[in-house]
DNA sequence: ATTTTGCAAGAGCACCGCTCTCTTTGTTAT
DNA sequence: ATAACAAAGAGAGCGGTGCTCTTGCAAAAT
């Protein structure tokens, strides 16, 4: 311990987290729409004006969770595919989107938060985009791996009609190198497994998947075929 | 006309369209997590307790414009099928899902209301299954008839590891005597659909996906691939 | 020692969903 | 025709929300 007594600083910082600790609890209980501040304070045993010293609205608040919750995801995700760094690129993918489906079911209302609709007048601050894009960019290292290692085999993977369809800097880090076909399945994949991990926790498959783990396998295997090379 | 003044029964229909009428314009400008009660009566010029007599409660008058709206979207796709039906089932799947895209970009919040996050204590009620199938139902059948004339090519389709993956009676109005391969890859094609639409309404293309359009047809495209018969 | 700064409290504003009571008005039964 | 009834709306009110502004106080900086 080199302070006993925390400075001014530390005690600002410290308090955030509080601040931030008790939002995720009451959101994991009761949903993000229904996160309220004067109850966040309450909580902390605080009056909700206090909580503006720290956070200048409510927004700002769900914006620093958003943030915290997908580096929390991106941490997850990112281990799972060191854990399966040594496998090939197929065993890989099925780790990450596992993890990703993981998380998900852990974290609903979380997930809901960064996956579901956003709200109708917020606007992403730049800064959450860096740490949203961490699980594309794991997708794309393992799409990359595939690619450098095996040729691509589709002719579509390669097709120059492909031009434009993506931004031009996306993806560079992970997949540099990689054809602008492989970059595109990337995203398709990307999409599907969300797809799939929304409709499972917003309840649309009630009524058709019996087994949500077996078909979530069953697409991811199926995703796999299509985008990973040599098929 | 009829009658010079309806009825009383009459009126109450009246007033109940009236008010859902207002609701939506209200959604449509500022989305569903915003519409009031009260901001809907003041529109009417009514007071607030009045709607009372019409909804017993917001998640009731929500839940009406659920219904609405599924059955809007299954009009729209029933409708874009009904115009390819003539020709073959890849081009029935465009039409399909291009409708579904036009009709989410046009009533965005509407949209988010049915495929965003669900409310978290909000239990759909059992009369929503059906108007929210219809979209699925027009999928299946597509795949159902390109599998009729073209026996199935791929070995997984029919793999019997797939039995217990989905619900008995699923999809079975659309696809009856389908194998289960089939109805397995056509809620993959349904989640890969509504995954990108969702993806690109709700923001998460913004850096990556220059051109939404294109980067929609080519998903398509490589869905039906995968999923109709005689690729 | 004095000034400055930061945190929390408290009152208050406008809004929300929802309930309850009361009045008016149209329908139905006698 | 009149009496009984039912439905629709008005209005007040309860407890909740996000957010603002002022005030008091204690710690840090000077």
């Amino acid at each position: 311990m080199t302070d006993a007594r925390p400075t001014r600083a530390e005690a600002r910082l410290l308090q955030i987290d509080r601040i931030k600790t008790t939002s995720r609890r009451l959101m994991a209980e009761k949903g993000a729409p229904a996160l309220s501040l004067r109850e966040v304070a309450r909580e902390m045993g605080l009056v909700s004006s206090a909580l503006y010293r720290y956070f200048a609205t409510r927004d700002e608040l769900l914006t620093a969770l958003i943030v915290d919750a997908y580096n929390d995801l991106g941490d997850c995700v990112e281990r799972a595919q060191r854990r399966e760094a040594s496998k090939d690129a197929r065993h890989q993918l099925h780790a990450a989107s596992s993890a990703i489906r993981r998380w998900a079911k852990r974290n609903p209302n979380e997930y809901a938060l960064l996956y579901g609709s956003p709200v109708p007048g917020y606007e992403a601050p730049s800064y959450t985009v860096e740490p949203a894009a961490r699980v594309a960019l794991v997708l794309g290292s393992i799409v990359a791996q595939s690619w450098r290692t095996n040729p691509p085999v589709r002719v579509k993977a390669v097709d120059p009609s492909l031009k434009g369809v993506l931004e031009t800097q996306n993806l560079d880090e992970a997949m540099s190198g990689i054809p602008e076909g492989a970059r595109v399945l990337t995203l398709m994949m990307w999409s599907q497994i969300f797809g799939c991990i929304s409709f499972e926790l917003f309840g649309h498959y009630k009524g058709s998947v019996r087994s949500a783990n077996r078909f979530f396998n069953i697409v991811v295997d199926e995703v796999a075929n299509l985008v990973l090379a040599r098929e």
